[in-house]
DNA sequence: GATGAATGAGTGTTCATTCAT
DNA sequence: GATGAATGAACACTCATTCAT
């Protein structure tokens, strides 16, 4: 039985091996101008291997995101668990663990963008995606429950706690997508983490209920 | 020399009606899922015909952009040039130009995330490139120097316009993404209006200056 | 309207030329060997202009039973209209008509009988396929009503026609498959006349009507 | 000793197995459209075992032939060697035999057309080909010895015998093919067995020598 | 003996693009 | 100026076959 454990311990490095390959390759060429023989190449092995593991060149791309849904949701979770920190506090803990993710793996939010861009989602398998629309679910519903948190504490404004997740989600993706398309026009300076500071920065002062009031 | 004209005027004309239809079949099919013919036949022309008008596919593609953003641009250049409006109002209306922006054309936003996220700007011809880009810095600079007014006028944190005005884009484009996502899955409501005014009311809020400090 | 008709002449020519080509290649290696670039390095087209003409792999060779199956419906009906021949007389002519589809087009029989043991039909295209049938159709009621001719006027036996015609046709398709098997080893000799001759006369006394009893 | 032909016959068994789920997979889905795979998760073993046992795809096909014509020439030997039968009566018991191989497995005459439709014999094996070839030439001198024998006895007409048996097989694989795409496009009937029956009774007819003559 | 994993060589099909008319 | 016809270059995907374990 420890050869079958290690067999699939194998199976799945494999596997993992692919993706990550396969993230590179994405990132650097976009989805469809990478081919399946790209990413079979700089992984050393044949197209057909690729396809012993991923049924579809559309499943294979929408796979990368499980792992880092999965990343960010044990971010998100680490706060909501947490019962000692202020909720201010929290937010800016948000913050970071947005861009941990971010800095964890860099194309997410490409595919993210892409799978909410392209109608290309009917190739995946069903089971891959409920299990990518139960993650996006998890995350979102952790980053609401946070601001709940906050608003029934008085510290944020009373507004609903669904659109407020959708403000810092949208702020985050859009910032990742314009800033990495300002950093490919002009590699030196990445202005990423600085003015996602301070987009977070104005954002909690904006939700921050007036104390004078 | 009449004759020359309206040769001209028709020439341009029958671009306009082939941009017109070429943005229908974009935003339905997406970039790569349509095709020439698609575009073709959804404005009754032949593909070669279409192909007097522009370079490339790409450029098509990209072309429709400018008109889009002219319309952008000259929506931010009125804000700037009227002294009337006070510069808090002015965020609000260039809230409101956004929006009419993008329902001027729902498909600007995907246009330019696209053209943010693939690397296809290399077959643009580099007049069309420059011409965008062009265009797109003086947007950006045009919202830019309206923060600069509001932090002169000590209304605004003092922090880089630059920076607020990323902050401003990136908040649009991505709730623009993300709402148009989540509309797709549920058709029925639509919640980019009021999520990018609760938006914009905290990012009004993020960036007052505290009177009482 | 002259250039128009040229036009369309000329479209149907190329759309024969590759049909005859396709008909030799289909032959020589059998439908599932032969290639699309076969076929197309046959013709000196280019596989791109081959599919200008025909949709699939598939339609192509379910399209080249057509014409032959309209031939032969032409040979049927000619025998049909003709009041002066005696039916026995008609059933030796129809012997001819079967050779003679056989020899115009050499590939019909191992077409239809590929179209009958493959379950490939489902990639033809609906128009195609109705045809196809409509003709088969056709021809078969053409030979039953041979049959019933002469089962009125009490020259043959009393059995349905529509057995009798399954039981000519049959008799055929089998008799060209396995002489064309036998004369592909040993390709001096050509049976087929001959014993489809003999086969006939064998099927004429057998349905002949005792004229003693 | 025992140990090796238990073994031996084991691995006899296996063959056996593999052979008989083939038949089925290869009778639902046609030659080419069949994978090893679906023959492997049918007979619930690996491709690579299947391997082990058929060197080829085209062989474990052709394979699948044997033991039908094997089959068939016994009970046509039956005949051969019955003298108390009297030769017409042995025809009718042809027919019989024919019908009753075909029942035993239906595939046979699929895949024997086949193989003689499709060039792919050179992918067979000389050993298996060669055994097919003499086992086909065994079966079909069986008939004709059968013809010759009412020829002989001047009951049948005076033709070559060859040309009989070729007519018969015809008959019977053309019947056979023909009424079996009948009976896909509608399963409610199965007119094989009566058709076939007369055929048979036209052609007893046909050869039987006229007594008045 | 059995098999899981790997792969090479195809294969049908698509589509942006060109060019003669 | 407009277009029908032609095509080359890809590309995703399949599958029979091999081989190390």
């Amino acid at each position: 039985m420890g050869i079958q454990e290690r067999k699939e311990r194998e199976k799945d490095m494999r596997r993992q091996q692919i993706q990550d390959v396969a993230k590179k390759v994405f990132l650097e060429k976009g989805f469809s101008s990478a081919t399946m023989e790209d990413i079979a190449q700089a992984s050393e092995l044949s197209v057909s291997t690729i396809y012993l593991y991923f049924k579809t060149k559309d499943e294979l791309f929408a796979s990368l995101n499980l792992d880092t849904l999965e990343f960010l949701h044990k971010e998100i979770e680490k706060l909501g668990n947490d019962n000692e920190i202020p909720v201010e506090k929290k937010v800016f803990l948000l913050k970071a663990a947005l861009l941990n993710t971010f800095r964890h793996d860099p194309l997410i939010l490409r595919n993210i963008l892409h799978i909410q861009m392209e109608e290309k989602l009917q190739m995946i398998s069903k089971d891959l995606l409920s299990q990518i629309q139960s993650l996006t679910h998890k995350c979102v519903k952790g980053m609401a429950s946070l601001f709940d948190e906050g608003i029934k504490e008085k510290k944020f404004i009373n507004e609903h706690s669904m659109a407020l997740t959708d403000i810092v989600w949208s702020l985050f993706t859009g910032l990742v997508v314009w800033e990495s398309s300002k950093n490919r026009l002009n590699p030196n300076k990445d202005f990423l983490e600085s003015t996602f500071d301070l987009a977070f920065r104005i954002f909690s002062r904006g939700i921050a209920k007036d104390k004078q009031k």
